[in-house]
DNA sequence: ACATCCCGCCATGAA
DNA sequence: TTCATGGCGGGATGT
């Protein structure tokens, strides 16, 4: 891209508000805005006596002042007015004594990096087009800023930090402006406050007072080491989903990496009240990460630069600002948060309802309330949103030097197949799945090809809804990191859906029996429980500017399906070929299956791990992928990933020990106690699931069989496998590829018997309601096929959908004496569902606090997705097979479950109203 | 004198 | 070895 693109397109107008060009430049530069105040904070200097640059446009100073303006014309001419520059520097050589030419060159603050990242912003729309290619080339910024690259990464790597950019390719990074902060905010703050950085905090400062008594101190100091919870320490770069690290020494550095140290900064800011942080605090923190003890003189003051650095972009996007602390010594330098106001608690917003508000938000606190789960659980592989334990980093190095191979991704040029969705293909899955769907779109122009749009909006928002709840927290709404992938204009083209049926193996001969042409395969799903409902509709409606905008918003869901569906594609793939393994899988499920009661399950999860271990390798030598999800790992074919899923499992342990010191078991209360390893077992699980996933696949259900085997690799992270629906699916799951005559894509997980999900949604063990929908006559079909022909849920449970309906089912399934915590409106997009569907998300809105996916039974969970809206993916949450119930809670009394069901449109309604009225 | 923080050396890791 | 990154700290500049 060249010069003249770049800035046409950094002044694109992103808001769909800001139409037409003329407005452009008017609108364009929202960080024209705050430069001012900026600068005038402390980036700004005195008028200079030198000020001869003054008139040249291409001075630090004078461009800024340009920028200021934002009228200047010459901000396109960039390349005219290097020239400009350079002559006229020739000039000045030329012309000016030595002293003179010294005065002309621009004093240090001119060079600062704060200005600089000024200019830099400048070049780059607040919001980018999502639909835009917004890449920056290091190179180029280099050369207009007349900065060295070297600079550049500094100032790179704070946006990062913030997933304002993030690194797809050598010297190229995409550029994603704002969409991201607020998220990225959450999630720092959550992750600060999960690590105690406020205490910490109050512990220097309190340090700090008593200084004096070197006794105190000392003793200060152990109380901190000792406060401080060890696990902060393994703090490292929070990562979003999707906005993973691409670098490729870059990870060696993590730990160290002006990225980490910004992040960590800014969670200061975060968690202190009032939002002001001393350098000395800040530095004093960061430096305890690495070694308390050690807090020598010359590394506190490398810190303290670091910091500077770091507080110079950060100021620049204004979001902190240079104030100073008064003390009786004096004035200690400080900054104060100046950024967005960012609540980490997901209740703290009931906004989140209205399809208006911004939604995002929560669902990104959602995560990041779980995401102390995921955190330093798995090896991320830098794909996760998680921040990775030290101890993983080999790992996670390995893993990325197969990234690598498998893509050529950082240090190669973006592909041009690729290009056009940077930042979207954050994780290998996506990238697979986005290289399946082009493939696909090549090899077969079906014009009506399944084009799932990111079902996003109403999956995330249902989330959003969701109080600390053990939901996939990560299935968030992700702004729009996805939209380029997926532009929101995406037609629904539900018609030629086709969906996969996640069914227990146990189960699977009965389904493939139902319709030939399903196309059953084998998936080991890890715990099934959360349960996805997406309370509301409107992935279009919705959007909160910040966060949707123009950008897919569910990212998380999306990914899910992506995920979901490239799994499904990588089954297509393997076709026949996979029968054979696929029977060999399903064997030994079944095996496991039977003959694993409850509190054996786990042991026998492990072997079956190893066993499907052996299997994927097996698998992986034919070429042939079997997706395999085991306890939350998506078995990958490459030894390297086995070896990661390995250590992972390895690693469950410590993570286990970290979640309980992170209190996370505290909001699984109603979790119920006997099962313990149940609870491990799943509940991280529903954590986050990179959004990457989510968005990429969440755009297709249709799946070409061929080169998705590469797809099967996908994330060895199970919790992003299964997330069809954002929703960890306990163990072993077979996916039914059903045909694409399916109006509505149905996706239902059946969860294995061997592990008893219970849903704990703060704390409460909820009112079970099943809700099933929106089914059309079609999908009815298989609901009720699944349901009660494969014996998949209780003899005592009915489930129906209404056949009359041909744009609207719903089904609820009401746990005798329960309290019907949600309903969820169902509508495909169809006229009559329409009215009904709008009374129903209005019903839901009411409901917000009660929108709980999660069905719990005693002792067992059942837990149904509902999707509801127009949104193609939808994910139903099966409840397991009574032998399942049984095997999962003994001692618990088997649920009792009446069925209510719903005749007609009107019917439906009224019941829908009565029921969420009365029930709720 | 202290606050800031630019500048560029050089380590690191991939190709 | 070259190249992309980026940690790091000397020391210049600003207050």
């Amino acid at each position: 891209m060249n010069t003249e693109d770049k800035e046409n397109q950094s002044f694109e107008p992103h808001e769909s508000t800001v139409k037409t060009p003329l407005k452009q430049r008017a609108t364009s530069n929202l960080f024209l805005a705050e430069i001012q105040p900026a600068a005038a904070c402390h980036l700004m200097t005195p008028p200079k006596p030198n000020e001869i640059s003054a008139a040249d446009p291409w001075t630090p100073t004078a461009n800024l002042k340009m920028l200021i303006s934002a009228a200047s014309p010459e901000i396109r001419n960039r390349e005219q007015e290097k020239k400009l520059l350079h002559s006229r520097n020739e000039t000045l050589e030329d012309h000016l004594s030595g002293d003179e030419y010294e005065k002309s060159q621009p004093s240090r603050k001119e060079k600062s990096l704060g200005l600089l990242c000024h200019k830099f912003l400048a070049h780059y729309p607040h919001y980018p087009n999502s639909s835009k290619n917004s890449e920056i080339c290091l190179d180029e910024v280099a050369e207009e800023l007349n900065v060295e690259r070297r600079r550049i990464y500094d100032i790179m790597n704070v946006l990062e930090s913030l997933h304002m950019v993030n690194r797809v390719a050598k010297n190229r990074y995409a550029w994603h402006g704002c969409h991201n902060l607020k998220r990225t905010l959450q999630v720092l703050k959550k992750v600060a406050e999960e690590n105690k950085y406020m205490q910490q905090m109050q512990l220097i400062k309190k340090m700090e007072g008593i200084e004096e008594p070197e006794e105190n101190n000392q003793r200060t100091e152990l109380m901190v080491k000792h406060d401080i919870p060890s696990n902060h320490m393994d703090i490292s770069f929070v990562e979003l989903p999707g906005m993973e690290f691409r670098g490729a020494s870059v990870n060696s550095r993590k730990d160290k990496s002006l990225r980490v140290m910004s992040q960590k900064f800014v969670m200061l800011f975060l968690v202190s009240t009032p939002q002001v942080v001393s350098l000395e605090v800040a530095a004093k923190i960061l430096i305890g990460e690495d070694n308390v003890e050690n807090l020598d003189k010359s590394k506190f003051k490398t810190k303290i630069r670091r910091l500077y650095d770091i507080a110079n972009v950060l100021g620049s996007l204004d979001l902190i600002k240079k104030v100073h602390i008064k003390e009786e010594k004096g004035r200690k330098p400080a900054f104060e948060w100046t950024g967005p106001s960012v609540f980490s608690d997901v209740q703290d917003a009931p906004s989140v309802l209205s399809p208006t508000t911004i939604v995002p938000a929560h669902p990104v606190e959602q995560k990041s309330s779980k995401e102390h789960c995921s955190k330093n659980l798995f090896p991320t592989k830098s794909k996760q949103g998680f921040t990775r334990h030290p101890s993983l980093i080999k790992l996670t190095k390995s893993i990325q030097s197969d990234h690598r191979k498998i893509r050529s991704a950082p240090s190669s040029p973006i592909k041009k197949s690729t290009s056009n969705i940077p930042s979207s293909f954050p994780n290998k899955m996506a990238q697979l799945a986005a290289i399946c769907r082009q493939q696909l779109d090549e090899q077969s122009r079906e014009p009506n090809k399944t084009t799932l749009e990111l079902a996003s909006s109403p999956l995330a928002r249902t989330l959003a809804l969701q109080p600390k709840s053990c939901l996939p927290s990560h299935v968030e709404v992700l702004p729009l990191i996805h939209s380029s992938a997926s532009p929101p204009t995406l037609p629904h083209n539900h018609s030629n859906a086709s969906c996969t049926v996640y069914v227990h193996p146990s189960q699977m001969q009965i389904a493939s029996a139902y319709h030939p042409s399903f196309i059953v395969q084998p998936v080991a799903c890890p715990n099934v429980i959360g349960m996805k409902h997406p309370a509301e509709t409107g992935s279009k409606a919705a959007p909160v500017k910040m966060f949707t905008e123009g950008d897919g918003i569910n990212s998380g869901e999306s990914e899910a399906h992506a995920k979901e569906e490239s799994i499904g594609a990588a089954k297509k793939q393997e076709g026949s070929k996979n029968d054979c393994a696929s029977k060999k899988f399903l064997k030994k499920c079944k095996l496991v299956h039977e003959y694993c009661p409850v509190k054996k399950c786990k042991h026998e999860e492990q072997k079956l791990q190893d066993m499907l271990l052996g299997e994927s390798v097996k698998n992986s030598k034919t070429q042939s992928c079997t997706a395999l999800h085991l306890d939350q790992e998506v078995l990958t074919l490459s030894a390297e990933e086995q070896n990661q899923f390995k250590l992972k499992n390895r690693s469950r342990e410590h993570e286990s020990k970290q979640r309980k010191q992170r209190n996370l078991l505290g909001d699984d209360g109603a979790f119920p106690a006997e099962d313990p390893p149940v609870y491990k077992a799943w509940f991280p699980s529903s954590y986050l699931i990179p959004l990457t996933n989510c968005t990429q696949s969440g755009n297709e259900t249709t799946v070409s069989n061929k080169g998705k085997a590469k797809m099967s690799l996908a994330e060895p992270k199970s919790h992003n496998s299964l997330t069809a629906g954002g929703i960890p699916v306990t163990s072993e799951c077979t996916a039914i590829n059903f045909p694409v005559f399916h109006i509505t894509p149905l996706n239902l997980l059946l969860p294995p018997s061997s592990v008893p999900t219970i849903p704990v949604v703060n704390n409460t063990v909820l009112p079970s309601v099943i809700q099933a929908n929106p089914i059309q006559t079609p999908s009815s079909s298989v609901l009720n096929f699944t349901l009660q022909h494969l014996g998949l849920m209780p003899a005592t449970m009915q489930m129906s959908a209404h056949p009359g309906l041909a744009d609207v089912c719903q089904s609820t399934l009401i746990h005798q004496g329960a309290e019907c915590v949600g309903s969820v409106p169902s509508s495909v997009g169809l006229k009559q569902g329409k009215t009904l569907q709008n009374a129903l998300l209005e019903r839901n809105h009411e409901l917000s606090g009660k929108q709980v996916l999660k069905v719990p039974f005693p002792q067992t969970t059942v837990s149904i997705t509902c999707s509801v809206s127009k949104e193609v993916n939808e994910t139903v949450f099966l409840p397991p097979s009574q032998p399942a119930i049984a095997c999962s809670c003994s001692s618990a009394p088997e649920p009792n479950v009446v069925g209510s069901s719903h005749g007609t449109s009107s019917e439906l309604q009224r019941e829908f109203d009565a029921s969420t009225e009365d029930e709720f």
